[in-house]
DNA sequence: AATGAATGAGAGTTCATTCAT
DNA sequence: AATGAATGAACTCTCATTCAT
């Protein structure tokens, strides 16, 4: 009975986040009230303050459950078990992915972040993101396949080319021009990692003084 | 006279716009008040509405403004004279220090947009920057310095990587590890523009293949 | 309990009413803040939020609560089974016995209308009344006690005339002169049902003649 | 050149009172601002100060320069000059006349009275029109072809039924029905006037009781 | 645990009025 | 006399939050 008392908590407040998600990704966080997001969960307005000390709480969860589902699909075995040439392309359509079936959620970046608590509740959710991008970075420098960098920050700044590149598509542009922007972020990743580069070849062989410039 | 009257009128929207842009990027845009804004302003309440509809329209163009300076910024001859390679370092050094200097201004980016009217607006400004890298890197390439891409599109993921960059530097992190982003950021984009590659010596006969393979 | 309930919510919204119907009349409609109303109901400013959409809501219930009270007055049985004769005057001296008690009330009727829907309503309250007079000129007729004539009309007609008599009482005159103005009411509408008409009795031979005369 | 200005004056104040008359008309008296009817009458905001103290009391002119014309089109000799008997319907078709072209002025009569100064000028007003009735009345009845009455308060009890019956018309039927409304009321004040009364020919002879009877 | 009626602070916005030019 | 930019008080309405049931 404990248990179904946990279930029927746990129902109720994931209930809650789902009508979140919804109606915030929809409406915005200030468009959204709590009356409507009580509607859609099904329950009274007193009972989403059982769950939740307030509105902003309710966004920060939703927010980071969305982020979680990123996160989730990135570290699927079915891309981590793949080439490594071929993972760059696989992660990317699979956000591109996710996102273009929830395509709403998007928006749900748009919230300014007010506390501190807030920040660091965020910055958890990308960490597990960048997270998995780093662990797949840093097993695969260990194999040798990649060579040696600072696999932490290169993890969030390509996730946050991505998420930019996500962001361009399906907010500003409205889920238009998705397979040439997407095509684009990862034929930029490839190459970062793959190569060539965009220098034409003729002046490859600068390229050795420029490092020892530095 | 007439000129002094013009230069009034613009002088108060300036200044209701500027004092708008510190006050929206210190509270956010739903702390912020009319209030404020016209009392930073030096101006009545009644006034602001003189020179804009709402509020929106107050925090849009002010988002735009401060837009537009990354734009003006990225277009300095004293960037774009210098050899193609020091380029991509100097652009991002260039914003990177603008936005140190006014790192609240970054939030701006935060609030979302509701009518299609911003979003063209928010779309016209963003184009701007864009704009700037998309016709460096066009031109960079008719010299014959970089073989032939979708420049466009580049200009668009780069930018949104060092946007992304930016925000995490300057409001996840509030300013903390400014250089390691900075510079990770600069890596990323000259072994993209300039190699090598990430993929381990060992296997770059691999990468010929690759390109066949698909 | 429910019926506690019911007859809590009902005497709460009953409670804004009066109070607003007091206020409205004392002050006028624009004059009058929700604040105003809502202390004199007892109730927070939200509250009386809960029972009306807006301020032109509360007017119009207010205004046709005032309307219906005077249509069930005249429908007293104590009226209408008085000999048809006494019929008339029985009933101006009800309704200006009614404004006279509620002398405020007759600037209700000052505000003018903006919606179609409101319109409807009003010309639903008003219809009450005019319906009330109409049904006992009917019977009436029926009765054999009168010639026949359009009923609905002369209803509305007819108490326009006491309608525009009672305002000029209580709004313009401020309730001097009611007995003069009450009695002349009365004297016209008798004459008009019972005679003798104005004109001069020698006179009515020359009826037939007047084209002739002039 | 006195005459001159006196005309500009008069001719910029007559233009600020009818741009006033027909946006009042049309939209209220809250809803109408001073910039638009300033806008329609040609002239500046602050213009209109120079003419006018404040919005109410344009209003208060506009309502009475209206109410005048009425007035001024009932003492038409073409009126007056006519039989006795067809000087009801004349003037009461004249007044449904005016008010047809005008159909959106009825509605300035809509509007709070709240100072006793206006009070004062629009009883005024009125008494223009009730005074033309009232002297039409008197003239008659010295011409010995009407009975005595009280011709103040008849001439304004009339007036105040053919007001209603404009204002249920204009405002409330918006002009349908404008033919019925108009012949019922003339109906009513002919057989006023000239009989006969609407009770039931065989009950005649109780009618020389009635005084007795009260 | 669940409810939802009640709260009331607080916001954006309007616009009559003023006054320096 | 004429202007219209500037003012700022005051409004309606919203909605996160509470708490008695």
């Amino acid at each position: 009975m404990a248990e179904a008392t946990q279930d029927g908590i746990q129902s109720k407040k994931q209930a809650i986040i789902e009508a979140a998600l919804d109606i915030f990704a929809k409406q915005g966080y200030e468009e959204t009230t709590i009356a409507q997001i009580a509607a859609a969960a099904g329950v009274a307005v007193g009972t989403v303050y059982l769950y939740f000390h307030n509105k902003r709480e309710i966004y920060t969860q939703a927010s980071i459950d969305w982020t979680n589902r990123l996160a989730v699909a990135l570290q699927d075995p079915r891309i981590l078990s793949l080439p490594v040439r071929q993972v760059p392309r696989a992660m990317i359509e699979t956000v591109f992915r996710l996102c273009h079936q929830n395509s709403k959620m998007m928006s749900l970046f748009q919230v300014d972040i007010q506390s501190p608590e807030e920040l660091q509740q965020h910055r958890d959710a990308d960490g597990a993101i960048t997270g998995a991008v780093d662990s797949f970075l840093r097993s695969t420098i260990e194999n040798g396949q990649l060579a040696s960098f600072d696999t932490v920050m290169y993890a969030k700044v390509l996730f946050g080319m991505v998420h930019s590149a996500l962001f361009e598509c399906f907010c500003v542009q409205e889920g238009q021009h998705e397979e040439a922007i997407r095509e684009s972020t990862i034929e930029i990743v490839e190459r970062l990692f793959f190569g060539p580069p965009l220098a034409s070849v003729q002046r490859a062989p600068s390229v050795q003084d420029e490092k020892g410039t530095r």
